[in-house]
DNA sequence: TAGTGATTTCAGAAATTTCTGAAATCACAG
DNA sequence: CTGTGATTTCAGAAATTTCTGAAATCACTA
């Protein structure tokens, strides 16, 4: 491997950090190779930096494009494929989030679903369907407010999580207002 | 294996799925038969219902303590551990949360601020120090906007969840409000 | 159509991770 | 102490994943 030495911190770390996750650690390297260089870069080069074979760049941006983590430019009069990230780190922490969604989560909804139409055949069985639906329950709250939120710009989605936990401030003074304005009930206080 | 089909369904999903985060198949399988199992289980029995060794399992749940999501229960008159995972999803969810970031996010973050610590070589190097930069900031901000929402109450918690995107509705009222009571200057508009 | 360079594929090699059984350790009871 | 059963450890076996080099494919040009 052969970079600049800061450069090559953040490559290994990402290279780690990628097989903590799913990712393999070349995956992860390529992609924080792109991530910080200036301009884009070719398959050689990639191979080149990191020492790598060729192949297994091949394979590895391969792989980062069917996670959309990738963009292919290209140069006037010349042939080759050359890689850069999306500059928008906001952008690529939605794309992200899109595409751990697809691969962790709706297949786990969809299991969960499948085996709570099923009819329970012991008590046992009952049990843990009830289990599943708790989690079902959740993850579908969690998957709905995702939808939702990522439809937000950018813009409006900073600054809600700048305020972070203050929104609940919003809240109650919107409850006060509502409760007065319908008639003067105080707080309904609904805890379960 | 040997379980209650509906179990077995959702235990080699889980396995499945445990690969594709960090997680390894059994630790996953181990997991979601202790989230269903309608009573604490025994090392011995997580063994026989899996079809692996009994070592396998005691290195698993070491790994899953690891992570804080079993529970160690004890059997008067019994000299053997049994296991369980807590019950509250919200709390499982909170506990899962607490240690990716832990594994993955600090880390990275002790990484990047290394790395922004140190004074450039080359036009490259301030290129990927900038590019890092941006990183940080946004990893720094979501995780303020953790620490702070995981404070909050699991119900205010679900609240807010459930109105997910409507906030920005109420954000959009207070601003009327703020800037009404300030002078009569109309929505600011604040577009970077 | 043949030639050229870039890229991909893929079978097997290399590396890594996971899993096992045997032995060690532990905790307690007699 | 000594015996008993539960649990853990750990070296190596088994399985899986990753990586490579050689060959195939592809997209062009002359």
């Amino acid at each position: 491997m052969n970079l600049p030495p800061l450069v090559q911190s953040f490559v290994l770390h990402f290279g780690e950090m990628g097989s903590r996750w799913g990712i393999n650690r070349t995956v992860g390297q390529i992609y924080a190779l792109l991530f910080v260089s200036p301009a884009p870069v070719c398959a050689e080069e990639i191979a080149e930096s990191l020492g790598i074979s060729r192949s297994n760049v091949s394979m590895s941006l391969r792989e980062l494009q069917a996670w959309n983590l990738v963009i292919l430019k290209h140069k006037p009069d010349d042939r080759r494929d050359f890689f850069t990230t999306p500059d928008d780190v906001w952008h690529i922490l939605r794309t992200l989030a899109e595409e751990r969604k697809k691969r962790e989560v709706d297949p786990t909804l969809s299991v969960l679903r499948e085996i709570l139409m099923q009819r329970p055949a012991s008590e046992a069985e009952r049990h843990a369907q009830q289990r599943m639906s708790e989690m079902h329950t959740l993850i579908e709250q969690l998957t709905h407010w995702y939808e939702d939120v990522k439809q937000l710009e950018t813009e409006r989605l900073a600054t809600l999580l700048s305020l972070g936990a203050k929104v609940t401030k919003l809240l109650e003074a919107k409850d006060r207002v509502v409760s007065l304005g319908r008639s003067r009930r105080p707080n309904p206080a609904n805890k379960s």
